[in-house]
DNA sequence: AATGAATGAGGTTTCATTCAT
DNA sequence: GATGAATGAAACCTCATTCAT
């Protein structure tokens, strides 16, 4: 749907990352949302470091002066989205329809590029170890926090089997979010709330609030 | 200390791609099926045409003789991808209880490195306007075929909403499928045939065979 | 992780440069003791100038504002190199015996980085052409003082064969000074003074003292 | 003399590096004969592998195909110069006199740029941890070879005085190139055989072949 | 007078591709 | 038909320097 932009020179993206001017922080705080943007469209191979400085609209040495590579600020998207992650659940989790209500709309707002878990779309390794790692931990401990809404607990045996079942309603998520945003697949793509709330609705639940209830019937 | 570069055994893959000697039909075919592989496992951009000749034993410019280019070599890879999972799905589709046994194999299986499917995973594989076009016109055909064999017929307004759940189906497939094989996350990555079987059995009966039975409940 | 630059402490170097506040001379004074020894340890390519500043603590713009630039700051090195070596020699030279116990000196302590000689040992150090000559003449003068305390007087025929043995007088004790502190070969980077005395004094005597007394043995 | 050649483009040297035209082994060897020039002359970091691959007449890129990186370069050329050397002193060692001769031959002929030797005037570190050793070793190696030519031997206490000796004779004779060639100090850089053989022959006789001769005098 | 922010030029390296043998 | 040699474009990064505050 949006053009894929390996051709050299176009950057359709450069909008709306303004700068007041000399303000390090806000330089800062900008080159990482752009380049977030560009790693969970684009991937991190194909992802400039010129693209990003140009969006943002400062010199390409900028970036390893603040982030000393472009690893290192790829970590630093990593970083930011755990953070917005961390602080978005720290609302009290009043019950598991909570939760999927959160899930749901995750996948229905997707396309919004501002949603933090685009990046969590890159599923493929950066080829950098240690961002690699960070993403793998996040999405565990996404899987727990998950599973512990379901009534899971460390070490009880007898909710093991709610880790798998939270980890298949997060493969859910995001395989949704990545066919709506970049794969931009149809019917998923153009699909709207009253479309998808319905049926992703059953299916969280008969993984995390009623169990078996499916095989049941 | 001196230049490393071309020696065969670089990487970890060039195993079994061996050549009956100066066949080009069955030189092509092996380069199809290696460049696959890399392209499945470490992305279009972070596979170089280097590592591919080389896991073949052939020269590199036999790759550009072929195929004109690397984004050439990667359509063919898409247009195998998809020949292969046309004649699979050739065999006659008897019932949806079927086809849900397929797509929970295709999961638990998907470990193995050769599965068709995984090119499609690929994010935004190759910014190859073509190849993009190429993968999204596969996985709506995957779409469609699935929604048939839940009812779904073309143009009668009263199944399309199957379409949507058949996607949604589709999406938590592929999403495990990432989980498991390039990202690692635990416990997917190591998660067996019983842990998959039962939970995945319950989300695609609810949202292919038996819809609302969880509203339902 | 984050990006490393500019935290004081990066180098080896930066211990005794202290500056007394905001005084502008005693600034100067210790960027140029600082890039001194950094020029003569690392050469003048490897070392940046954000080394030099922060060896010294202050910003890396005073360099081009006290300085105009890093050339600038390298012949304000060289220039008082220079001068020390001057103010070093107007000592009376009492005789040749003299000349050579302090060319031993200097051999015997050049592994203490502050010895002046050091930056003479920046072979082609800038490829700033205005300090290549600089020290190119302070090389010539060292050789005519040298040859001067041995009996050649300008314009003396009959002692002109004094300069050349001057200058291999000379190029012993850069050479052993080269391989005493940057090269560290042994045995000379750890030879003590009871083993060079001995050797050298006799090389510099049949140089300098008593030319031709070793081919009339 | 010759201009140090900061100036971007100029390259005053790529004049007889002449390749055949396809022949791997051909143009890797000119490519070393050029670097070692470079190195030698400019130094490791002022030295650009653009400017190495202008002098020969080729990309720039093959020196990365062939000797992987600058580092590797600069390897080689270390490399080749020990061979050069060690063929150099393959044949047979006649006399203390022999070894005097050739050392002088060296200093008289080195302006010639040919001359290996002149890789050794990087007395400087390159940064290259392990091309550091490989010369420190180089200059080790050659100081007991001459230390043995005049009667040193291993772990004979009595002989163990003539190190020192020999390292001192080499100093002399690396000192002697550096002025000569890449500083151009006068009279050393235009001084000739003639005004060389003899203040040299006194220095290395009573180094090597006579020592204890001056001090008896 | 002095600092932190930002720039631009240039260096090494990688990689797909083309050229001759 | 196939191979090794060689090229050119582009990527990341470093560093001296200039711009505003």
């Amino acid at each position: 749907m949006q053009a894929p932009s390996e051709s050299p020179g176009t950057g359709e993206q450069q909008a709306d990352e303004v700068r007041s001017g000399r303000d390090a922080t806000v330089t800062r705080r900008a080159l990482v949302r752009a380049a977030r943007r560009r790693f969970a469209t684009d991937g991190y191979r194909a992802t400039t470091v010129r693209q990003i400085a140009s969006d943002v609209g400062v010199n390409v040495a900028l970036i390893n002066r603040y982030f000393g590579s472009k690893e290192g600020l790829f970590e630093a998207c990593m970083n930011r989205t755990v953070d917005e992650l961390d602080t978005a659940n720290r609302a009290p989790v009043v019950g598991i329809d909570d939760v999927i209500g959160r899930l749901i709309t995750h996948v229905v707002e997707s396309p919004n590029a501002d949603d933090p878990l685009q990046l969590l779309l890159l599923l493929r390794s950066s080829g950098d170890e240690n961002a690699d790692r960070i993403r793998r931990r996040t999405l565990e401990s996404f899987t727990r926090r998950l599973a512990g809404a379901a009534g899971w607990s460390t070490g009880d045996p007898g909710t093991e089997h709610l880790l798998v079942r939270a980890q298949i309603a997060m493969a859910t998520m995001l395989g949704l979010v990545m066919l709506r945003t970049s794969t931009g697949v149809q019917p998923a793509a153009s699909a709207t709330s009253d479309d998808l709330t319905g049926p992703l609705g059953e299916v969280f639940r008969v993984l995390l609030a009623d169990p078996g209830s499916a095989s049941r019937a």
